[in-house]
DNA sequence: ACAGCATTGTTGGCGGCGCCTACATTTGCG
DNA sequence: CGCAAATGTAGGCGCCGCCAACAATGCTGT
């Protein structure tokens, strides 16, 4: 796993580390996986490493960076999972909106600690550009299919905004409660269908 | 604002604070709603009620326990705040889901940070007891209401989990992205009114 | 009335954190 | 080859949460 890629004289500990970004964000998402969020701490990640507290200060202005360019590469892979849920389907809005939600939830279970920190990212200011771009690029996706279903006739007229708020919203509420656990467990079962059923509904045409 | 219950000897700081543990949820809250739940520091805490920085261990025992404490305050004013909107209504399920929606979403607007603090907590291996019975008693709320829908003909059969199930993620999700506002602006205006709309749809029988 | 005890506060200290500055080693480019 | 930029190191500052030892206060039973 440790990059041995001009390695020299073996094992032995480099001055430089060969490929530190890269190893801190690896390493960075493994323990948000595994510990959470809150349990994330730079100076533990360098220690990991082998290298010293300040170092990661080279890759990462702040912890705040990490975080965001740890959330880019989660929307990146978000979309990149969406994208292929979409390969090989019908044209049908039902079907190509059953896979894609359940590609969303998918995802959110598998990366729920990820999902919550891509959620989390205080608009601020002036985050890194990239990653502006990153987060709202994923939703196009759905914009894109549920524009499709209402030139098929699936979905009911009515702006991007009416239609899609509250697909999103439900999409959205359900991959969060999942994802953290706050689902009825009898739930856990037929939920995903129900939701779907539930959304077709709602937006079927009159 | 500062309790002046026994004061004796006016202004003068006392040893003893009087009512120390209901000043540190009341500063915490506001701390809370200006700065996010990332700055609350018990030490800064002790400092504004001007107490010494170990005072507050003395009323909870680590500073989860004050946001469990605070998490649970939340619980208990968000269930009067559903119970109110459904005082003086009709008996019509859309009517008072309307109302209840609308309670619930304004909750999440004027308390942001705190709802995110309740639904954040880690179902804790123990909780406070306290804590854990408010957790849930407020969904029963909206349970009894669809409930009664299904009695009166307005809303489809099925077992509460199918059917509630989508009602709550529609409305977890629209509160979370008001809430954090990642809500499209354009959908904060009618946003509400078409999730309204949509969840009546998704749950009218057939 | 008051002794004794539980409650509530204070002081000081420990290790960990994020961030900063000054300095060291490497790398790569002119 | 030599020097500047990139990258890593060492140390320090002021926070933080938590802990232990001690002090002031309040309460309760006799």
């Amino acid at each position: 796993m440790t990059v041995t890629l001009r390695p020299m004289h073996s094992r032995t500990r480099r001055y430089h580390h060969g490929d530190l970004r890269a190893a801190l964000l690896a390493r960075a998402e493994q323990t948000l996986r595994e510990r959470g969020p809150a349990d994330l701490s730079l100076r533990e990640l360098a220690r990991d490493l082998g290298v010293s507290h300040a170092a990661p200060s080279r890759h990462f202005k702040d912890k705040q960076a990490l975080l965001d360019a740890l959330a880019q590469t989660g929307f990146e892979r978000l979309r990149d999972v969406l994208e292929a849920s979409q390969e090989g389907l019908g044209e049908s809005f039902a079907e190509r909106f059953d896979a894609m939600v359940r590609a969303y939830v998918g995802f959110a279970l598998e990366n729920a600690a990820l999902l919550e920190l891509m959620y989390s990212l205080k608009h601020a200011p002036e985050a890194s550009e990239g990653l502006l771009v990153a987060t709202q690029r994923w939703s196009e996706l759905l914009e894109r299919l549920i524009e499709e279903g209402q030139r098929r006739g699936e979905v009911r007229k009515g702006s991007l905004e009416r239609v899609g708020g509250p697909v999103f919203a439900v999409l959205h509420g359900y991959a969060d409660l999942a994802a953290t656990g706050h689902l009825p467990p009898e739930m856990a079962e037929t939920g995903l269908d129900d939701v779907i059923a539930f959304v077709l509904r709602g937006c079927a045409p009159d």
